[in-house]
DNA sequence: CAATCTATGTAATAACATAACACGACCATT
DNA sequence: AATGGTCGTGTTATGTTATTACATAGATTG
């Protein structure tokens, strides 16, 4: 899954996304996109899914929102196995990070039990060290 | 956070979840409990949250709903550290089940980052062994 | 040119979740 | 018994997130 060239819309939707500090929710970027023409939430959706296809993007399941993957540009996260998200309750900042020992573990449970995981989420909600003073 | 007597709403909810082969939406449940009386949502997003409380329910990010948890009765997952869930995404079977060196990786992390985590989501979606063929 | 594929636009609706307000049961204290 | 507090409950309305269905336009290819 290489990254090809985007489209109008999603080069709008990810470009919304990059800039933004926080995890969006799809309203939220649509919001942001009036000006450029968007209308319905479909708009906002159907450029969403194509960015999480290339990996550009990531989708924050306890949060019902999105972020831009935080590794720039080229050859993204495939390459570290499962995406792992910590993020701040306060202030909203997310910190991707990756850790192969997790994902052994994962990988050994689910041999064991013969499960076979197309999507695997982990999320922390907490404090960042910002935040806890 | 021991598990007190249940009210009466909050023993159907649980009663209904516990039933289930797999997962409910807040919607599913409030229309298996037409016939007890709920009428609106809240009633049920109420009984979802002590339940949570308690420890014996889980909410599952990844798909807007709820399961009892599996551990029967008494002293449930709070011994255990952070649950992760299974989910077949053919039959809905969720199987629960907890590690001990990931929860040591994800706090090493934490440690590291300052980071204090207060809900940790680790959710696989995949196809169960049953329904592999 | 037709056939097809992809991206797009729009309206309507479905699915999930909460806010605001009212009422009654229970319990403690006065 | 009266007061006040907390908690569970019921109801209506509303807010938020996501999808279905249908129509149009452009690019590509046989």
């Amino acid at each position: 899954m290489n990254t090809p060239n985007l489209t109008k819309n999603q080069a709008l939707v990810l470009d919304v996304l990059s800039r933004s500090e926080q995890p969006m929710s799809a309203y939220t970027i649509l919001d942001k996109l009036r000006d450029n023409g968007f209308r319905a939430p479909l708009q906002v959706y159907r450029a969403l899914e194509k960015l999480l296809d290339f990996g550009l993007v990531h989708r924050l399941e306890s949060l019902n929102s999105f972020v831009a993957c935080s590794h720039k540009h080229e050859s993204c996260c495939q390459h570290h196995g499962t995406v792992a998200f910590a993020i701040c309750e306060k202030c909203g900042q997310v910190s991707e990070f990756h850790d192969h020992a997790i994902d052994d573990r994962l990988r050994g449970w689910a041999q064991q039990k013969g499960f076979k995981a197309e999507k695997t989420t982990i999320e922390l909600r907490g404090l960042c060290s910002a935040c806890m003073g």
